[in-house]
DNA sequence: CCGCGTCGTGACAACGTTGTCAGGGACATG
DNA sequence: CATGTCCCTGACAACGTTGTCACGACGCGG
């Protein structure tokens, strides 16, 4: 900035003004200034500029996913980085893999570096730690699930209902043993899912099958391993509610390999690409990604101009798509 | 700061000491200092800090990638995202969408940023542009893409050696009459992997039908409608090849629809998760991501480090994966 | 008891900006 | 011609931090 005033014969203040674009400048001056700045190729520090002003804004928010290579969290990020850019913002993106010392670790990272703001779908059963954290006045929007321990926006889906649903979607058809794949219980939207497949028993008066339920499954791979030996009991489910989209997957394959993809119904929790091309194409409930990215944006830069209205917390329903896999009847 | 180093008793000095782990503070100082530290909530502005020291890191690589909601590109940015991590640094993402105006606009806003360094899977055809940006030394690794008017590090794959795999591959079992579905030829990796296909045909002496080459074909909807009307010619194609994984997609399902879906013949560039789940199982060319990322990653933290070494070219050979869609013969 | 090196500490300037305020010139008014 | 007003411009301090240097206390050898 100093060569840029020294070439112009102007002062600092001037070269600022310039770059700002403030009033009070005549045009010549504008013009022997900005004809320097492209010749020395200037680019203004924003760091120094951040430092000096008073509450400026860095142009960053944080967004902390569940892994970005999932589809979910993908759609879900590129959602939120079409909404950040209209507002000149850029997205800082890192994955937790369900670690709630990462969380807590990136979420520090992040305050101190500045953030405008922040979306959490958090990895930790509880935030409370975040209540510290945001003493800064950082805003954060949770998604996915809602938050615990502290207050703040949330949008997340009716998972409880969209899991009622899917089961009582395999109910309705006849079915009886139906089988659950769940991810951990202490994952929020997990065991909300588990209890919305139970909701559906309880809806017509039926019990569930315990031994049919199982959760802690946590990987594509395991849920093939699980619905193998679920398979092979002697009196096996004749469909299956899975609770995840990576569980889905793993139920699919073992499936497949069984040959049994057209005998045993199938309804899975969050859509995702191909779903519909798979064989049959599978039945699923679908959450809205990019809806939800975008009230999430909204909330978010809202606060970070300054909304300091109570927290919102929004629920959306789920919807049932049926493509195939849900529609098989039981035997007989 | 100045709150800290009051409620300590020392300087402003002192407190920069204990906060970097700086050596010559006296225990029961740096005791006293840390205190202070955590009653005050107190944070470094890392901005100042940066402002500070002579040439330091801002601790931020930007990647700009096609589209982060597809599967390679977050693949990629997930890769990257680890190997980051391990070096303390974060990750700011946007996407592309082959719009190469947007590619020098988000580049220069990196770069006016201060990242350490930029990844990127260029849209544009030329880079010449990049020559001024990376005069502030900000080092760029190009993935995907081999740059073109400047010379920086690339990772990228062989794609014309793999689509002349894929195609051979199709020309081994007896097809003749192979319908290919690019993208657009101004993207280097589309043209190469048209040139590809070429090449396997020449490689046998054998023509390829022109009509049944389909170029910038763009999105996996358009895929689904151009492989309906290759399908509806006289004499139509018995196999395709597909130059992106979204495109194999869209001619999956339009086969699908036909229920030609074992009847024809496809291999496709690019793998993606369920291409195994597909009926038939879909065979494909894979490039293995993660270490792409890796790779990327290690020549870009290299370069962050001081490496000046002439611009390295790294070409890795994708592999073909069989699994079903592609051994489909040719009629009678 | 003196000189010297070592160790812990602090004062000060500087990083690249911008907010504040004051100065000087042009012009209009009385 | 004195005075007031407006417009443009620049000097200076400050944002939060750290590199440099200097200072005083201490211990040691002669």
């Amino acid at each position: 900035m100093r060569d840029v005033a020294a070439l112009a014969g102007v002062s600092l203040k001037t070269v600022s003004r310039v770059v700002n674009d403030e009033a009070g400048v005549s045009q010549d001056v504008r013009e022997r200034v900005a004809a320097a700045v492209s010749r020395l190729d200037y680019r203004p520090n924003l760091a120094a500029s951040n430092l000096r002003r008073t509450g400026a804004r860095t142009g960053v928010v944080g967004a902390l996913v569940q892994d970005l290579s999932n589809s979910f969290s993908a759609s879900l990020l590129r959602s939120l980085e079409d909404s950040a850019r209209l507002r000149g913002t850029a997205v800082l993106a890192a994955s937790l893999d369900e670690e709630s010392d990462r969380e807590v670790e990136l979420v520090h990272d992040l305050v101190t570096r500045r953030v405008d703001g922040l979306v959490l779908m958090p990895a930790s059963e509880r935030q409370d730690y975040l209540v510290a954290e945001l003493r800064t006045d950082t805003p954060a929007v949770f998604v996915d699930r809602e938050p615990r321990g502290v207050d703040a926006d949330s949008v997340v889906v009716d998972n409880r209902a969209g899991a009622a649903l899917a089961t009582e979607h395999l109910l309705a058809r006849g079915h009886r043993r139906i089988a659950a794949l769940v991810d951990m219980e202490s994952i929020r939207t997990a065991s909300l899912r588990h209890a919305g497949f139970t909701d559906a028993y309880a809806g017509r008066h039926l019990p569930p099958d315990p031994r049919l339920v199982v959760t802690s499954v946590r990987s594509t791979d395991e849920a093939t391993t699980v619905m193998h030996s679920l398979l092979e009991l002697d009196d096996p489910p004749t469909a299956v509610f899975c609770g995840r989209n990576i569980l889905s997957v793993g139920a699919v394959r073992a499936l497949s390999e069984r040959g049994l993809q057209h005998r045993v119904a199938l309804v899975g929790f969050d859509d995702f690409p191909l779903a519909d091309l798979l064989d049959p194409p599978l039945t699923v409930i679908r959450q809205d990604v990019r809806r939800i990215g975008s009230m999430v944006a909204d909330l978010l830069f809202d606060r970070i101009d300054g909304n300091s209205a109570p927290p919102q917390h929004i629920v959306l329903e789920p919807t049932l798509v049926v493509r195939g896999s849900g529609e098989i009847p039981p035997p007989g």
